[in-house]
DNA sequence: AAGGTGACTAACA
DNA sequence: ATGTTAGCCACCT
């Protein structure tokens, strides 16, 4: 199952590292499905404890719209892992060449 | 049960 | 360069 999936790779993104929706979608066998991948983060980030703050998207920007899990949450718990987040704009903004995730690697 | 939306990405105009 | 359309799969109405 593609939730399945994308759980497993969410779950295997080392502490420090960030990874984009698309980039996990691909992973997960179906690359144009990273909008998916954010609906399951959203549903199932409570059930499998997902570190949903690793992934954002192809710019490195949070794009939470979500009340119950906004970005200012997020900024903190990648800064908690790490990773150094910039505010821009009331925009944050992770360097994906500095933090980007590389499977296999 | 079927249709629409959505934390996205990329190509076309 | 920016704006819109199309594709994906799960959840909600």
């Amino acid at each position: 199952m593609f939730a399945s999936k994308v759980v497993k790779i969410i779950k295997s993104i080392p502490r420090g590292k960030v990874a984009t929706y698309g980039q996990v979608a691909a992973l997960a066998g179906t690359p144009r499905a990273a909008i998916v991948v954010g609906q399951i983060l959203h549903h199932q980030t409570e059930v499998y404890n997902l570190p949903w703050q690793r992934v954002i998207n192809s710019k490195g920007m949070i794009s939470t719209t979500c009340l119950e899990h906004p970005p200012a949450m997020q900024a903190g718990l990648l800064q908690e892992d790490g990773v150094t987040v910039s505010e821009q704009n009331g925009q944050f903004w992770v360097d994906l060449k500095k933090y980007g995730w590389q499977a296999g690697m």
